[in-house]
DNA sequence: CCTACCGATCGGTAGG
DNA sequence: CCTACCGATCGGTAGG
């Protein structure tokens, strides 16, 4: 997955427009032939640019993968009180979100047709994506600014809250993603409720 | 989708094997072939039960909106405050989420399979159960309880930050549904954050 | 509930 | 990037 190798501007477009396709159909009900004809091609022409239909999800789940994870990793190493990384966490996680919905909404509800060993990577990179965000949680706890049942439990929860944005955002919407992640960690970290 | 007919116990069982193979692999990506030989049966002898593999996908979508859509609808009939209708809300879809994990997840992430006019009816239910949430939201802040941004977004920002749990629950876990009703609503009504 | 079978479609290859 | 084609598999039907 480290993807060294260099994409021509065709196997660009072919990523695009799969990714189009599998998440208006999904990853198994998309054929190649409906990908080739979205295209304006034949199915088999398709192969002199890809090795199969998998690699695009592959390559479309590995691409997201590392959008995701590179900030957050930065965002992890600066020196911030707990709360305050979460929110850049949120801010972060949302841009990446906002910014390419296609690919979001295959990363999130079609990883699981990977076959292995992709797969086993995916779920370890998800893994530690979610222990960063465990790891300010607790630390936010130690320090008395948070409180929650299950740190693991609460995080699931908050990306959870995020991710649904793919499916439903539309950039001439009326929210920006600042907004949205304003939205997020308002609600999520001060709560529905108004203080009294 | 009224399902008004009887259903035998082995059109049940079929209807509860499909249900795990659609969770594990997907709608489309289970043949009808795997769901006999998981049975122990010849894919032909299914049709004897059932009309085809939609109708499958059907069951299972409408019985959970079906399971969703009843009490929440109830609940909101009472003569309660926007908080603790809220708190009951989500504590019903809670429990019948961790009910039938399987089912959920199916309904979750497979619906949009459904032709129409199947399709249509379904997005229809989901618009009405977001609206009773809505609802209450709006007449929270109307009462000065709640706070926030777009009561829509709100929503389905909580919506969605129990809806991954059919994917995680396990029954014999260390949380019951009442647990995590509990866990979700403080954190998502009260917040993260300890209040000072 | 089975055997036998249908036409359609699948991902992918050979060879140019 | 195309034509031609491969074996495998798909959802489903006929007839018993």
């Amino acid at each position: 997955m480290p993807t060294t190798e260099v994409i021509s501007n065709r196997k660009q477009e072919i990523i695009e427009k799969a990714t189009a396709l599998f998440q208006k159909q999904g990853y198994s009900a998309t054929s190649m032939r409906d990908l080739a004809s979205f295209i304006g091609m034949e199915a088999a022409s398709l192969y002199s640019h890809i090795k199969s239909k998998e690699e695009l999800l592959q390559i479309i789940c590995f691409n997201m993968a590392d959008k995701l994870f590179e900030p957050v990793k930065n965002i992890a190493s600066e020196n911030l009180s707990a709360d305050e990384k979460l929110r850049k966490f949120v801010l972060s996680h949302v841009k990446v979100l906002t910014n390419d919905t296609a690919s979001s909404a295959v990363f999130f509800s079609e990883w699981r047709h990977l076959s292995e060993p992709y797969l086993s990577d995916f779920l370890k990179m998800r893994d530690q994506y979610e222990g960063i965000f465990i790891k300010v949680l607790i630390e936010g706890n130690r320090t008395g600014i948070f409180k929650f049942l299950d740190a693991k439990f609460t995080v699931l929860a908050l990306l959870s809250s995020i991710n649904w944005l793919p499916s439903w955002y539309k950039k001439d919407g009326q929210l920006s993603p600042e907004e949205i992640a304003e939205n997020v960690t308002d609600v999520f970290i001060n709560g529905l409720k108004v203080r009294n």
